[in-house]
DNA sequence: CGTGATTTGTTCGTATGTATC
DNA sequence: CGATACATACGAACAAATCAC
């Protein structure tokens, strides 16, 4: 699913795959992401890679965590 | 009782010590072992850390949970 | 029947140490 | 040296189910 050896650091291949499955609808506008325990075991990183990921996507503008909840898709894709 | 600056993981030593009371018969089959709430106490741990001990123990087959009721003793000692 | 205490389940926030490149 | 990545550990909050009363 990543290649840990690639150019590219791993966390952000794992907020590239996130950001495909919300603009394929897969993931849905106000509906949580997986939490970062499930992206540690499904892509078989340390919670502080899957942690960097959904940083990286809030940055980006695609999500938004609300503490002790979740990490939910934005309404309005940018 | 554990050594935090050990080179053995406090989780570890925690769940080490529980299988010497199991195979001590200090905690005997079928009967609660304490909550993760006493041994965060007990040990002076977060929860967390009490908590993968369980699991750690779970995993080497020596105890069973019940949600919301506790963890208790496995029948058969592998 | 309801209410509160207990217990596990889950989630995010943060920090530290180690190793590698 | 800095960025990446892993493992560990603490804290905090909320949910949900069970049980004693």
């Amino acid at each position: 699913m990543v290649d840990p050896d690639g150019p590219t650091p791993v966390y952000v291949q794992i907020a590239d795959i996130i950001q495909l499955r919300i603009e394929a609808g897969e993931l849905q506008p106000n509906r949580p992401i997986p939490s970062e325990l499930a992206l540690q075991q499904e892509f078989g990183v340390a919670r502080g890679t899957a942690r960097r990921a959904v940083e990286l996507l809030r940055d980006r503008g695609l999500v938004f965590t609300v503490p002790q909840r979740g990490t939910f898709v934005s309404q309005q894709t940018p």
